[in-house]
DNA sequence: TTTTAAATGCAACCGTGTTGCATTTAAAGG
DNA sequence: CCTTTAAATGCAACACGGTTGCATTTAAAA
């Protein structure tokens, strides 16, 4: 499927930014680090930039995969919609490349503790990526 | 342990914003948002308390919780060294009150994909604590 | 083509991260 | 208890992302 339908199945205006992002996180479950992003946008305003994401992880467009070290980086989601955001994926990062891409689970991660109620869970590895090691 | 001691058996120096950080994070699983370590510590610089943390964590006495939507949380460590950060345990965030602690894992985690090494693994959940449901 | 709600650009403010440098201090050694 | 010095602290300064208000532009429905 094209950017632009993707952008119209939810619900959002097709823009030049928007398709601009899309194309920027490509097809791929690679994540992209906010500040490629913004490099490679240079020619919008950084706030229209970060209301777009906003929009498009609102949407389930997008996900935020990680946040470190106060970098965020970003990547397509698989199914998700507004209503619905499921991300049964882990996200690892390479620590000698620092590539960063979503990961299948193999199971379904399911944990608990006595009094807590569990709504979702995030993994996160580190490690070395197949070109690194 | 006292904070002291703590802080002689990590190799570091006893100095005041040291024992103040350390008895701000109190000798629970409950981790502190940095805006709130900040308001606590307010008598001293924003430069020497980025730094203190920095130098705790290193030493392993201290370690990021978390982080979301740029903000990080801070716990105590319960058995770090310098030259050992060992974490067996999830991070929790009640999506109610907000409140962040260190829960036990049931069991060691495991994942394995085809052709990466993965070398640590971080679980972030969220739902509601005992206090919210 | 007209209309209008949504999107965008711009200015402005905030808080955190980060570094350099001068001053102060913890604590080791005598 | 003094002296000494490497480490810690305070202060200034800059970078950068997050965030909001508001005026202007635009996508797309009618
Ligand atoms: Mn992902
Ligand atoms: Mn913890
Ligand atoms: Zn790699
Ligand atoms: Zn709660």
């Amino acid at each position: 499927m094209d950017a632009a339908t993707t952008l119209k199945k939810h619900d959002l205006k097709v823009t030049k930014i928007r398709l601009a992002i899309l194309d920027a996180l490509g097809k791929t479950e690679l994540a992209k680090p906010y500040a490629e992003l913004q490099a490679m946008l240079a020619e919008f305003d950084r706030t229209t930039l970060y209301r777009t994401l906003l929009a498009l992880m609102e949407k389930g467009v997008i996900h935020k995969a990680l946040e470190e070290n106060g970098e965020s980086y970003y990547a397509l989601c698989s199914d998700c919609s507004i209503e619905t955001h499921v991300h049964d994926h882990m996200h690892f990062k390479c620590t000698t490349c620092g590539v960063v891409q979503c990961l299948d689970l193999p199971k379904r991660l399911k944990f608990s503790a006595p009094g807590i109620h569990i709504d979702s869970i995030e993994v996160f590895a580190k490690g070395q990526c197949s070109n690194c090691n």
